[in-house]
DNA sequence: GTCAAATTTCACAAAACCTTCAAGTTTTGT
DNA sequence: ACAAAACTTGAAGGTTTTGTGAAATTTGAC
C-alpha cells in the first residue's frame, strides 16, 4: 500500500534470518520481498525489479553466486545493486562474490545497523532519493527525509505525486523519463491510469516549482516524455 | 573512537532479539557488548564492567536468575544496575526478578522506547551524566528524566503515549516517520493495533502541545506519516 | 502559413486521506 | 475494589489530492 518506498528482494531460506532482515528493513522504511529459494528470487527480481537484491550464499534451488551470475548477464537487471550475505569468511569467498559482479559482500552475523547501511551504501548510487539524501538541482533542494522541497530557500508546497515526481527527476537530471516509465516508477505496476495524467501532474509539478517565481525547469520532450534540466 | 558512551552488556541466546536490541541501544546512543550465553556474560562483566546489564531470564549455562544473583554478590560488581528481560508475565516471576537484586524486569514483547526508558532510568544512578539530557525543539522542552514536557516554560500535561510520540519526533525534527515506524517504535513490534490508532493520539499530542496555545508544530505528510516541524 | 499531432490547461467529480468524536475497554492509582 | 486516567476503535465529517474529458494551445512538418 506504501507506494514508492524502495523495494528490497530478499532471498534466504532461513526462516529466522529472513525475519529479522524483512522486520528492521521494512522498520527503515523499505518494503520488503521476500523469496526463500534461488528461483523464485530470479523470477520475483525480473517481474518486480526490485531496488535491490539481498542474496543469501547458500539457498536451495538456485544458489546465491548463480542468481547474482544470472543477474549480471542480464541486460535489463544488471544494474540492480545484489549484496551477497553469508556465512563465510573466507578471504576468497569474498573475492569470489565480488568477482561475479556482486556489489558488497556481509558476512554472518552481522549487525541490524551494518545491514541498513550497507543496503543505503549501495541504493545511493541507484536511487539517492530513497536513503534520506538531500538532493539538490540548481536552487532546489529536495530533502527526502523530512518530504519538504525548497527553492532559492523558501519552502514550497506541492502534493504527494508532484514530489515522486521531482524525486525521481532530481535523481538523474537531464535523463528523459517516458510517460510509461514515470507511471510505473510512481503509480506502481498493475495499475491503470490514463497515460495523459502524467502530463496533467508534470503540469502541476511545474506550477508548484514556479510558486514563487522564476524559471521552469522542466523539459518537455515531445513524442517521448519529460526531463529536469 | 567511540567517546565515553555508556556501556549495555545483552545477555541473549537469542539471535534475532539480539540484533534487535543491540541495534536500537546503539541507535540511543550506547556502546554494545554482546553474550550469548549466561558464563560468558558473567566474565565479561568481571572483565569488561559494563555501565549496565540487560540479562535475558532464559540462558544456556548460567540462567539469568543465576547471573544476577552472582553480580549481587560480588562486592565489585554489586553497583552495576541489572535489567532482566524475560518472556513470563506472570507476577511471581517479576517479583522473584527483583527479589534477587535485579533493578528492573521488562517482560517481553516490548516496545523499543520502553527499552532505552528503563535502561536510561537504571543508569541515572550510576551514570547521571549519561542520560536524561533535556532535549529541545522551538519552546518546547522534554526532559526525559523527569519525563516532563514543558512549553514557553509551562509545564504540559500529556500521557505515555503523547509523551512516547513527542520523544520521538524530538530526536530527529523534521524527520517523517510514518505510521507503521511510529507503532513499532512506540507500540512494540508484535503487538497488534489498529494504524488509525496513531492518528488519533497524534490528534491528542496536538492538541496537548497547544494546551496553552501558540502554534501546531506537528506535520502531516499526507500519505505518508507525520513529523515534527 | 496551414494542418495534424501532441501537449497544456481547466474544471469538476470521485477517491483517498486525515481529523474529530464518542463509546467502550483496559490500565493505573489510591 | 473503586474511581480516574489512558487507550483503542469505528464511524462521521471535512479536506486535499487525484483522474478524466474536453477545450485551448503549442509544435513541427510540409
Amino acid at each position: 500500500m506504501e507506494k514508492n518506498l524502495p523495494v528490497v528482494l530478499i532471498a534466504e531460506d532461513d526462516q529466522s534470518h529472513m525475519e529479522l532482515l524483512s522486520y528492521n528493513l521494512e522498520n527503515s522504511g523499505f518494503k520488503v520481498i521476500k523469496a526463500s529459494n534461488g528461483r523464485d528470487a530470479l523470477d520475483m527480481t525480473k517481474e518486480l525489479k526490485p531496488d535491490i537484491v539481498l542474496l543469501d550464499w547458500m539457498l536451495p534451488k538456485l544458489s546465491g553466486i548463480e542468481v547474482c551470475t544470472y543477474l549480471r548477464a542480464s541486460q535489463s537487471l544488471q544494474d540492480i545493486p545484489v549484496i551477497i550475505v553469508s556465512a563465510r569468511e573466507d578471504e576468497e569467498d569474498r573475492v569470489h562474490g565480488l568477482e561475479i559482479g556482486a556489489d558488497d559482500y556481509i558476512v554472518k552475523p552481522f549487525s541490524v545497523s551494518e545491514l541498513i547501511a550497507r543496503v543505503k551504501a549501495n541504493l545511493r548510487r541507484t536511487r539517492p532519493s530513497s536513503v534520506g539524501q538531500k538532493l539538490v538541482y540548481k536552487d532546489i533542494i529536495l530533502d527526502s527525509e523530512q518530504f519538504k522541497v525548497y527553492r532559492d530557500g523558501r519552502l514550497l508546497k506541492l502534493g504527494p505525486t508532484e514530489f515522486n515526481l521531482l524525486a525521481t527527476f532530481i535523481e538523474k537530471p537531464g535523463r528523459v523519463w517516458s510517460r510509461d516509465q514515470l507511471l510505473n516508477r510512481i503509480w506502481g505496476r498493475d495499475i491503470y491510469v490514463e497515460i495523459r495524467t502524467v502530463d496533467v501532474h508534470i503540469g502541476r509539478l511545474r506550477k508548484a516549482l514556479c510558486q514563487y517565481g522564476g524559471e521552469d525547469y522542466l523539459r518537455t520532450v515531445r513524442g517521448t516524455g519529460y526531463a529536469l534540466g
